[in-house]
DNA sequence: TAGTTATTCTATAGAACTATGGAATAATGG
DNA sequence: CCATTATTCCATAGTTCTATAGAATAACTA
């Protein structure tokens, strides 16, 4: 094998470090979670419904590709993308998925379809409609996705809260839900739920990465209520 | 397992369709090479030194993820790139691990010191010569590739004739090789042979899909000449 | 210091992927 | 219609990857 092989080989070997790194569900999986913010192995295995030790072994292959690295926090470990170029990366694979197999629709018509929860907001009308006030905005997510990054003026109401907080909602305007991005099925749920006790109620299909990427102004930390 | 499990592991199944793909060296070689334009498993099986069963083979793992199609033409098969948008995930693909892997750097460097060729240029400072006319720019590649797109003015000259017609060449005047892109060896043969042989010579780094990704006009067809 | 918690490491079995060579297929040319 | 050319299909053996569970590690906490 001559030196142009060697070389060659070398090169596409380095590239492939990468394509290795998301030729597997449950990375991508945990590449978009680590898209919405820093976080534990533990945080990042229940929201995944993954074992510990799966998770972290995952995690070790996102980290020998130098996708995500890792610093201590006391007893725990804490895990981000290594840079915003990471979230991109997953957010491009996943707009090509769009663009080349028609599944990725109609996996999620037909998932929407069964929660009839069809009605998706855009961003551009979400504003227009913000700056009329006839909306209010909520984050579905857990409260420290909110934490690391939220769109300004929404209101942190988590999942699994809903349900108990519903009398703090209001009946005469559009309730917006948003979670984690277009697949995630936080917002989805909210959405389904509301309507159920006869709120008007969408969900927008963005998240906080999407909106990041868009260049829009991303808000940080807790709750101002 | 509840609905949004399989509805989540349907969707990051889509996504690591991408991923697989892309999870391969050999994969990522033909994708470098069908950027140059469309060809035959043939011809992509002899320039990537792989035997035609393999090739064939990985053209269905990559056909199979929609990122190449083909069509055939007489008795042979023309696959090409599916569009535009798989050479930009293969440019995003390299351009990340230039951006992670110090590797791709200090490989690439090891190569060009051992031929004493380190000396590359960049497309602004080659534009700006073209237009003085000091400079003579030679496309490297095999003639199909040239014929399906290369740079306006840049004159096919295929690695292996290079020394049959050195004689062409002018001697008071800087002669620029460029062929497939950064990690390509033709130019830097090219430029290594015509140095040895007392011409100013200096490779371009860049190719073809670097160019038309960012905006430049390619010219197509045969050698005017 | 001992216990607790969070995480990684290790071993293993099973699954998926890859390379290879030869047979099968399909279109073309004489 | 046969031979040729180009490519795919197939079976196989070898390799790599993944999930799992339990052991090991390392940092806090009482």
């Amino acid at each position: 094998m001559g030196p142009d092989r060697v070389f060659k080989d070398a090169i596409y070997e380095q590239i492939a470090r990468i394509g290795r790194a998301v030729a597997h569900p449950r990375r991508l999986e945990l590449l978009d979670l680590l898209c919405q913010g820093p976080t534990t192995v533990e945080a990042l295995a229940r929201k995944s419904a993954m074992s510990v030790g799966s998770t972290s072994q995952h995690l070790q292959h996102l980290k020998d590709a130098h996708l995500v690295r890792v610093e201590p926090r006391g007893a725990a470990r804490i895990y981000r993308l290594t840079d915003a170029a990471t979230c991109e990366l997953f957010r491009s694979l996943r707009g090509l998925a769009e663009h080349y197999y028609a599944d990725m629709r109609a996996i999620t018509e037909a998932f929407l379809r069964d929660r009839e929860a069809l009605e998706t907001l855009d961003v551009a009308t979400l504003q227009q409609r913000m700056d009329q006030e006839d909306v209010i905005l909520l984050d579905v997510r857990p409260v420290e996705e909110y934490a690391a990054g939220h769109w300004p003026g929404a209101v942190s109401f988590p999942l699994d809260t809903l349900t108990d907080r519903m009398a703090e909602l209001p009946r005469d305007r559009t309730v917006v839900a948003y979670c984690r991005g277009p697949y995630c099925v936080l917002a989805m749920h909210a959405a389904e739920v509301l309507r159920q006790h006869g709120f008007r109620a969408v969900r927008l299909a963005d998240g906080v990465p999407d909106w990041r990427s868009q260049g829009l102004p991303i808000a940080k930390g807790g709750d101002p209520r």
